[in-house]
Order: structure tokens, then sequence, then C-alpha cells
DNA sequence: CTGAAAGCGCTTACAG
DNA sequence: CTGAAAGCGCTTACAG
């Protein structure tokens, strides 16, 4: 065991280097007019002495941390099941490490709300912006960063104020309304809409698209086919129960979410109700259980880690900009699976 | 738009207050030695003034951050694809809400290996310390921490010094050891075992119990049948095919990852290979993947959630007391399902 | 139980 | 291009 060396500070490498503070300092935050020569000779010796700044010291001084906070939903499920926040994770930690930003997680206490934990990061001097990883309607961390003009973007889209919020986000009307269109075009006549939870702006987005390509195909719209609940599988038996025993029964199903799609299709599997010739299905997220599920699900691929790393693409720019309000659309893709398609199951299904 | 409010300070309440600013920070961090009195009125000040101490303040003189640090693998494929990793962190930000420190995740730079990530959390004074995801034989980042003695905790087992580090796991060798036992007990004479990163402990320790299993059950160790690869899907494929091969052909495959399993699965669907029937698959993790595939999958439930909580309560143990070369077992269960029972296949797949 | 003083390790106008 | 000085907002022996 060696004993830990005690730390070095800007002082010790200036006076072995025959400077003043100030010019280590200098050195450290590479300053424009330091010379080639000084700088050197300093370097050299803070490799010696083995030197290394000290971040906290750095932060009090400039009143930057290089940290960035990153708000997930208090809901712990989600971060369990549901592979986007992963996904858009690894997106983020991508991002902070290519522009030099070390990353804040919240953690998840019981009682605590997402809004308070924001004011915690930001009022105890933590974080120098923060990314939310989720947009609901009527967000009071929206309505406080706002407020307060603070930096952050946001995976999705703002509830309000958005001309001002910097976000990322998929065209989520767009994503529904192709499905949809998709589905018509395959000769459904009664397809219905399974949500996640209704507040999100993401299940109002994908609503609004989906009512707008029934009108345009000619289905009425029905209120009775439209059914929101939670991001869990739980509300995929739930619905899937209650479209199975409607008359006459729907032939389709948009679902906002591959792990509420499994729900589902287990209730019809479980009921004998053939997929896709019954009941056709759809859904979002092209999560890795899309692909290796029993019966292969057609779902939206949103690209959660272009998701994630573009947020703190447009944080670092609100950051160190004040850029406040742009506004990042990543692609989707729909990926047509056996759910909609029909084969053979014993083929490999189609690897995207 | 409100203007930033400029922020107060412990000198501004005490003022106000009438005392002093030790006062007022010894009321911050609820010092024993203050009258309820003065708390009380200094509590009331802070209040009406919004104070919120600045937490980088308090971090630079009291050399404390309240802030652990958390090491993902750089292998950046992990985090997107195996939910252990998820699931584990969810176990840490919850541990680390409840013992009140804030999680620091290491972003993952291409270049940068993991002890320089470590390195740089503590020499830049970011963490109070730090939890190493997973351990791999001679693993640097360990003999680092070992070396300087900084408080740390490691999920997995350590490669060397165990008597010095805290650090959580499941028996491994006993999960390995029970899991050939029982495919043994089914009947099954030659089994195959498919590995993910030879390097690392987990995997040794697997491979440990599975020889000692055989010994037992009087199965002859045949090295032909060890194949070590990646934690992926393609290592799975190419070893399914490499096992489809051989003559005798092996009648049951461990697999130490659900997400292995996935490939060699699909590799013996493709040949028309039965499972169980002619080939018995187990495997590890018991993910989310391995109820909803297409065959079930018999898995060992590990309790990720668990072993990240608990590395956290070992870490702060360290933190506070100085405690080194604490252990703890985390339980696992085996999980049987279709994959090495088999089942009517249109039934429900039991739900665990 | 409380205060005055020094200090944590940097940065940054300011002056030259 | 470089240095002296003040300061970032707290904490903590020390003394009383």
């Amino acid at each position: 065991m060696v004993k830990k060396t005690t730390h070095m500070t800007v002082k010790d490498v200036a006076e072995k280097a025959g400077v003043s503070p100030s010019t280590v300092s200098r050195v450290i935050s590479n300053h424009p007019k330091i010379s080639e020569e000084t700088k050197e000779k300093v370097l050299k010796i803070m490799d010696e002495l083995g030197y290394y700044p000290n971040a906290i010291a750095r932060s009090l001084a400039s009143k930057k941390t290089g940290t960035i906070g990153v708000i997930l939903p208090n809901r712990s499920e989600d971060l369990l099941l549901n592979p986007f926040f992963p996904e858009a994770l690894r997106g983020i930690l991508k991002g902070a490490a290519a522009f030099g930003y070390d990353v804040l997680l919240s953690t998840s206490t019981e009682g605590k709300n997402e809004m308070e934990i924001v004011k915690t990061f930001i009022r105890s001097s933590k974080v120098d912006g923060i990314v939310l990883m989720s947009s609901s309607v009527g967000d009071e961390s929206q309505a406080y960063l706002n407020n307060i003009d603070f930096p952050y973007s946001l995976i999705g889209s703002p509830y309000d104020h958005k001309e001002r919020v910097n976000h990322v986000d998929n065209d989520n009307y767009m994503a529904a309304y192709e499905l949809t269109t998709y589905l018509s075009m395959i000769g459904r006549k009664r397809i219905a809409l399974i949500a996640g939870e209704i507040g999100q702006m993401v299940t109002m987005k994908r609503v609004e698209g989906y009512q707008k390509a029934l009108m345009e195909s000619n289905i009425p719209y029905d209120e009775h086919l439209l059914f929101t609940g939670k991001f869990d599988e739980e509300t995929g038996y739930t619905y899937g129960a209650a479209i199975l025993d409607m008359t006459p029964r729907p032939d389709a199903i948009i679902i906002t979410d591959d792990l509420i799609a499994f729900g589902a299709v287990k209730v019809f599997q479980g009921a004998g109700v053939r997929i896709p010739e019954d009941m056709a299905i759809a859904s979002f997220n092209n999560s890795i259980l899309s692909r290796y599920s029993d019966i292969p699900l057609t779902s939206v691929e949103i690209n959660s880690f272009e998701l994630g790393y573009e947020s703190v693409n447009l944080l670092v720019q609100s950051i160190d900009q004040g850029v406040r309000g742009n506004k990042v659309i990543i692609p989707y893709t729909i990926v047509k699976r056996q759910s909609t398609e029909g084969h053979d199951p014993l083929l490999p299904s189609p690897v995207s």
C-alpha cells in the first residue's frame, strides 16, 4: 500500500517552475496568450510532479462545472424494462464525452418529484446544464427552467414555449400517420390505438397522427378504439383483452411501445387469434424485444441513441452560446415484420 | 422571464439572522451542538431568502463531494443490449438516493481505457468513492484503487487482493454447478458451455462450477465443448453453428448470457433442431428476453438490481468508516422454462 | 453554544 | 505575455 500522495497544487507547480500561480492556471486552461516556452516548461513540471487540477476548485472559481445533469423519469420501471432509456443514455454519454462534459445522473428518490431534483442540481451549482429525458403536458421542470432561463435541452417536444426550448424529437405525428396509413393500405378497416401515458407529449402527437390518417383513409375515428395506460406489459394485457371482446372486433392495433405490444400479443395468442391474419399489430421503439419475439413485431425505429446524442449537442450550444429554441428532428424508420406482414414463422425473421 | 436571482450566500443569511457565517454553516450541516433556538432562526431566514448551499464550495472546504463515480464498461454495446447494466444501474441509483449521494457516470470515450477514467475522477476530486461495474482478470482499475487505497466497491469478484476489496456478487461457481447438474439430471450427456469474455471473473467462476459438476456427474470434461466469445448475439450464432456441426453433437448447452443464447437458438431453429428435445439450452441473467422469446429460456436470475444497490451500500461504508474487504453474496435463482423443460408452446409460458 | 480567522485550490480582472 | 491580489462560498480547528 502506497501512501496517498499529498495533492499537488498550482502553487507547488508554480514554485517549481519559477512562475506565478496565475501562469500555471493559464496553462491548465490552455489560455491563448501564453508563450510556448513557459507553457512547455510548466507542462513538464506538472507532469513530473504528477499534478492534476482540482475540478472542484476550478468550478468554484470559474463558475463552470463541466458537468451536465441528466434527469431520468422517476418511475423506475421505465429505466428497467424499456430499452429506450439505456439506449438514449448511451447516446447522452457518448455526446458528453465528445463535448468534454461529465454526466451527473438524477437519483431516483421515491417522494421527490422531478422538479425538485432539477432545482437541487441547479441550486447546489453542480451542473452547467440539464437534459430532460421526457416531456409531459404541464411539465413543471420545463416551466421552472424556462422561468430561470437555465440552459437545458429536452428529448421530446416541449409542451409550451416551443420557441424557447432546445429539443430533439422524432416526428411522432408523421410516424403515427404513416403507420396508420400503412395498416389501412394493407386492408385494415378498424384500427385501434393503445398508447402509453396520455399526459406525455409523445402520446399526444401520435394520437393526432393516427386520427389524421384515419380521416384521410376514410375510416371514421372511434374514440372507443383509443386506449391509454402505462408503458408496461400490463397495459397490453388489459386493453388487449378489452379489444378481444369488442364486436365488431378491430383488425389492427397500433401500440406506442413494444413492451405494451407484448402484453397484447400474449392475450391474442392465448385466445387463438391469428397475427397478423385476424389482428395486425404495429408498435414503436423497435426494441430488441420486437425482433426476438415469438411473432416478430412491426415497429418504428426511433433512433434513441441519436436522440440522446443530439440532446447533448443542443445543450452544449445552449451553455456555451446561450442558444435557445433550437430544434432537431431525428428520422424514424418503420421496420415491417411478421406482425403486420405475415410470413412463414420457420424462416429466419428479417433482420434489419 | 425572471432575472436569475443573484445567489444568496452564507454571509447574507448570517447578516440577516444576526449570527456568524460559522453558525449558518453549522446549521446547514446539522451540527449537533447548536441551540435549537438559533437553528430555528437561521432555518427561517434561509427559507425566506430562498437560500440553498453551494455544493461546490462545500466540497472544496470539506473535501467531501457527496458524489459517487460509477464506471460503466467502456464497450458500449453492453449498455445497449444487455439488460444487466440498466438494471444494476437502477439499483445503484436507488442506493445512492437512499444514502444521500449523487451519481457521476463515466462517459464512454473511445480511446480512454477504464483506468484513465477512474484516475480522472479521483484526481480531479469529483467523487468520494467509485463503483466498478465489472471485474476482469488483471484489472488495472482495481490495482490502481487498491494501491492508492481509495474507497470503492466492485460488482463481481476481485481478481486479486480479495481480502481488501469490497465486492458484491452472486455465487457464480455454484450457479453454474447447479445448472450443469440439473442438465445432467434430466439426462443430458454432452453438455457444452458458451461463455462471454474469458477474461471476466464471472466467466472463470462459471467455467469452474461447470467443470466441477461434470466431474461429479461422471461426464468427462471435454475442452472442445468450451467456447468463449463476447456478450453478443454473434457469439451465439458462431458457436451455435460450430456445435451444430459436431459429431457426436452435444445435447445441451449452458450459455452465460441470454443474448448469446438467442443467437444460438436461432441457429438451431433454422437447422430444424428441436429445443429442448435435441438440444437443451440454459442461460444466465433471466432478462426480459428470456421470457418473451419464441422458446422461453431457462435462465439464472442474478438479481442485478440488488447487486447494484448493495454495491452502493458497501461503498458508503467504505467511505464513511474506512471499511475494506467486505463481501456480499446476492442469491440467484434458476428459472426453469421451455428450453430445458419443454412444454406445449401454445400454452402461455410460465411467468416467474 | 458561538465567532473570528484562515484556508480549501483554483481563476480572473487589473495592471504592467 | 505575466504577476499580485482578491475572491469563488463554504468549513473547521481554535479559542472562548
